[in-house]
RNA sequence: GGCGGCGUAGCCAAGCGGUAAGGCACGGGUCUGCAAAACCCUUAUGCAUCGGUUCAAUUCCGAUCGCCGCCUCCA
């Protein structure tokens, strides 16, 4: 498998650092709102990834931190008058009730930034002991000038930073790059104690810490959204290896935004839709395959009519998976050429806009075949070939998890369609169409073929 | 100003040195008693523009134009 790497701006092969085991972080949310679809595509790109990670047989350990404390959090609660604890609860809930929503399941680890304050001031103190921090009026702050890789992971120079820096010049500190670890109280705000003073950990030390904590000093996957890069990364980065003298990420992955008429989809500029709602009028399955229809590192532009259209791809999929399972036979043992197709593009930076094309593909041959065509490729017999193309297919779809859910048809609508075909034969057609008319009113499609009749529950 | 990305048919989107995957829409047709979100065909001598390298470029290099992002909280 190969990836691209922030850091070398390269595709690499991909080497875990133990055989056979991924260790990923990526960065979760701060629980002051809901969080959009833009925000989801990170979860759900993370998420898929991982269930392809296990379908080639690593052993994946995924951990994505809460950020339960932050200037967001207390304006938040100020705004609302309510405790930072309860905002913190409440989105928290949300956060977790929406990822539910979205299919997409719990990291193996999400530790919140309020537990986990001693592994943070640990790794402070190190810092600090060792020059790299130092404590000013304000706080504790990292000195960027005593790490020499500083600005390698965004491949920018402290010259050009410096420069571009917006940053209101901060007299206490060394140097306007300087950043926080840890923030003295300001009065009305929450703290813990530390050696240098009462106050809470900087945005950037949390998962420093935790991925320490939870993963090993130097692991395999560090992701998050593009905008994360700098400074975020850069910071966390710079941390990690100064204060414990390895190398902290062996690939960096980070996600491209999900756009609103060619703009970034943020909350600061109002133009996002939260997934609670969306979700409304879309599956699961067919939100997530659209994040899949482009590749992770550009942008996706997303507007109701992009959904629509890969709403109706997911139908295809779904409609001729019915299809397939109304007919018999077992899969042979042996899988379609596509198979090793989709593992390839999926292994190349993992591109699932390749590996949906691919699923089209086999669900075209599936229709063709259910229709008696010939296709050169497939040998043998039909039904096989069909039942192989059906496990191929789910496959898949289970892999990118975007498994179309439906049950077999109702007995009633069997019963139905057995009469209808009766009066086919009888030629009673008026007879037919009322029946028909009746099982379109149970919510089913129904298809006379040579192969025989299908019965199709309907996707609104 | 620095750094990064993008520009492929009506729309979405892969490809990134060997002659343009796939999806949606449109149009034409076929199967069918009638149907079908059933099937077939059609849709870019062309991949922003202009140059260069090469036997060969959408793919590499350079320039230009346009769009977006990061450099401030942001997935």
């Amino acid at each position: 498998m190969r990836l691209y790497n922030t850091l070398s701006q390269k595709i690499e092969e991909f080497t875990p650092v133990t055989p056979g085991e991924v260790k990923i972080y990526a960065c979760g949310p701060t629980v002051y709102n809901y969080f959009h679809i833009g925000n989801s595509r990170v979860f759900t790109l993370f998420d898929t990834f991982r269930s392809y990670l296990r379908y080639r047989g690593y052993k994946v350990t995924f951990v994505q931190n809460i950020t339960d404390i932050d200037d967001k959090i207390i304006n938040k609660a100020k705004d609302e008058g309510v405790l930072w604890s309860d905002i913190a609860k409440q989105y928290t809930d949300a956060y977790i009730e929406d990822i539910k929503k979205m299919n997409i399941e719990l990291p193996d680890v999400s530790p919140k930034a309020t537990e986990e304050i001693p592994g943070m001031l640990a790794l402070i103190k190190k810092l600090v002991d060792e020059g790299t921090a130092y404590v000013s009026k304000n706080g504790v702050y990292f000195e960027v000038e005593k790490f020499p890789a500083y600005g390698e992971l965004s491949h920018q120079n402290l010259e050009e930073l410096q420069e571009g820096a917006r940053v209101d010049v901060d007299d206490e500190k060394k140097s306007g790059l300087d950043f926080a670890l840890w923030k003295f109280t300001k009065p009305g705000e929450p703290s813990w104690e530390s050696p240098w003073g009462a106050g809470r950990p900087g945005w950037h030390i949390e998962c420093s810490a935790m991925s320490s904590r939870y993963l090993s000093n130097t692991f395999d996957i560090h992701g998050g959204g593009a905008d994360l890069v700098f400074p975020h990364h850069e910071n966390e980065r710079a941390q990690s290896e100064a204060a414990n003298h390895e190398r902290f990420v062996n690939y960096w992955m980070h996600v491209g935004y999900m756009n609103i008429d060619g703009e970034k989809m943020s909350k600061s500029k109002g133009n996002f839709v939260f997934v609670r709602d969306i979700i409304k009028d879309y599956s699961a399955e067919v939100i997530r395959m659209f994040i899949l229809s482009a590749h992770y590192r550009g942008p996706i532009d997303f507007s109701r009519e992009n959904v629509e259209a890969v709403k109706k791809g997911y139908t295809e999929i779904s409609y001729t998976l019915q299809r397939l399972a109304q007919l018999d036979g077992a899969a042979p043992d042996k899988k379609s050429p596509y198979i090793k197709s989709f593992i390839d593009a999926l292994d190349e930076d993992f591109n699932t806009a390749k590996a949906l094309g691919i699923v089209y593909e086999a669900v075209n041959d599936a229709k063709n075949l259910i229709l008696g065509k010939k296709i050169d490729k497939y040998e043998g017999d039909i039904k096989a070939n069909l039942k192989m193309l059906e496990s191929d297919i789910k496959e898949m779809a289970q892999v990118l998890k975007i498994s179309p859910k439906f049950e077999a048809p109702e007995a009633k609508a069997k019963e139905l369609v057995k009469e209808i075909e009766k009066m086919r034969v009888e030629k009673n057609y008026e007879k037919a169409d009322t029946l028909k008319k009746e099982v379109n009113s149970l919510g089913y499609l129904l298809e006379f073929t040579k192969t025989g009749a299908f019965i199709i529950k309907e996707l609104k």
